[in-house]
DNA sequence: CAGTGGTCTAGACCACGCA
DNA sequence: GCGTGGTCTAGACCACTGT
């Protein structure tokens, strides 16, 4: 009944519990990984393995030469995952919707070209759309995309698919920056998300590049209520 | 100059630019792992790490006899890092200071233990206090931590040392859950934290667990402006 | 049943960083 | 320098799951 070898993660949770039960305190070094294989009669890579995922998680930090050390201040560590809007919102059994409100060419305010990384302000294409859940307004958002990244943004019909979709699809990013923070909805922004002036609504800052290129940055305003959840 | 080996990274790379310019679009299929790796030329466990890491984020799913995929429904995925409050006020140069409001052993209302996932709601400790940096108002918790899971908590001096503190260095969780959204201040929350009633506040909700044994449940109320920010 | 990813092993060498 | 974690290899077997 009992595995008579190890998996990783048996490993893992062994010396979790180690951890967990004040074995070793925060700020504690733990032995070498080769010590540990030794004692629970496994590989070294498998404890390799394990230890990887405990310093993944944010328990240990290793360093060659100095080792492995309980980390002596504990972060939560958390996965967010921030899907398609139409996914989202399909996947609570609601009915997607999009709608168009504006699309233009337009020279880049300053703190856009920042938020970019930007130094000379081109032209770039500003999008601003409503995303709907059950006919309803769920998500605001006010985009700017690089032509100069993604020419091919100008001959999408961004009345039929939203910019978040074609751009999720079709221009992979290789670095991106979330912010996260609460504004008071202003009298425009209620009336689009029929929503009243000054609530508090949460509002997700993204910008995405391909290598030093950037592609977007987007600033989706969500109704009141809206919560983020972690994964684990 | 150049590497005659491939480390993992580089295999992680190469197939990555394949996916980004398109040589494997959104839902198609890619090589068994055994056949990039004699395309390459190492070892398949090398293919395997670069394939855990893309996996991991978020680009590629990999299924037993199902083989690899790209995302058809690309998602980002993002690391967030929540340290103890007094280092994530000291990291930005700030002065740390911490008071203890209110500190009383109480009844849990329904929805607390509703979040602890508690079927009886039996009494705990509430602890409310007030994080501060550079003398000012920062953060407010409003806390409630188990008697029976973390009964040591009821001789801490917690008028001292922050209760996020003491439970982050002394009783580790093995399982937790976030939440952030944004709350209207109302004219006590505004009081505390130095505000104007109706400013927007981004609130984090963590509850944490021990097997099934409820830890905590806290709602942190961030000042007027705060920002959250990922990791990569 | 059979194909594919997941894991384990044993051994080797490398790279970082402290003394 | 030298100790420790990081990685690579080659091969084997396992486990999940689609057909």
């Amino acid at each position: 009944m009992s595995a008579d070898r190890l998996s990783w993660k048996d490993v893992r949770d062994r010396i979790r519990d180690q951890i967990l039960q004040r074995a070793y305190a925060p700020g504690d070094k733990l032995p070498r990984d080769a010590d540990i294989a030794q004692e629970f009669g496994c590989a070294r890579s498998t404890v390799q393995r394990a230890m990887q995922d405990l310093s993944d998680s944010g328990l240990i930090e290793r360093k060659r030469k100095g080792g492995t050390h309980v980390r002596a201040d504990p972060v939560t560590r958390a996965t967010l995952d921030i899907p398609i809007t139409r996914l989202e919102v399909e996947e609570t059994g609601s009915v997607y919707g999009y709608q168009l409100i504006d699309r233009q060419v337009l020279p880049v305010p300053r703190e856009i070209a920042a938020k970019l990384e930007q130094v000379e302000a081109k032209s770039m294409l500003r999008v601003q759309a409503l995303h709907l859940a059950d006919h309803k307004p769920h998500i605001l958002e006010d985009r700017w995309v690089s032509i100069e990244t993604a020419p091919e943004i100008l001959d999408v019909d961004l009345s039929r698919e939203s910019a978040n979709e074609w751009l999720v699809r079709n221009k992979p990013y290789t670095r991106f920056d979330l912010r996260i923070y609460a504004i008071a909805a202003d009298a425009q922004t209620a009336r689009m998300l029929a929503a009243e002036p000054g609530d508090a609504l949460l509002v997700i800052d993204r910008t995405t590049w391909v290598g030093a290129d950037p592609i977007t940055t987007v600033r989706s305003i969500t109704i009141p209520g809206y919560q983020l959840l972690t994964k684990s």
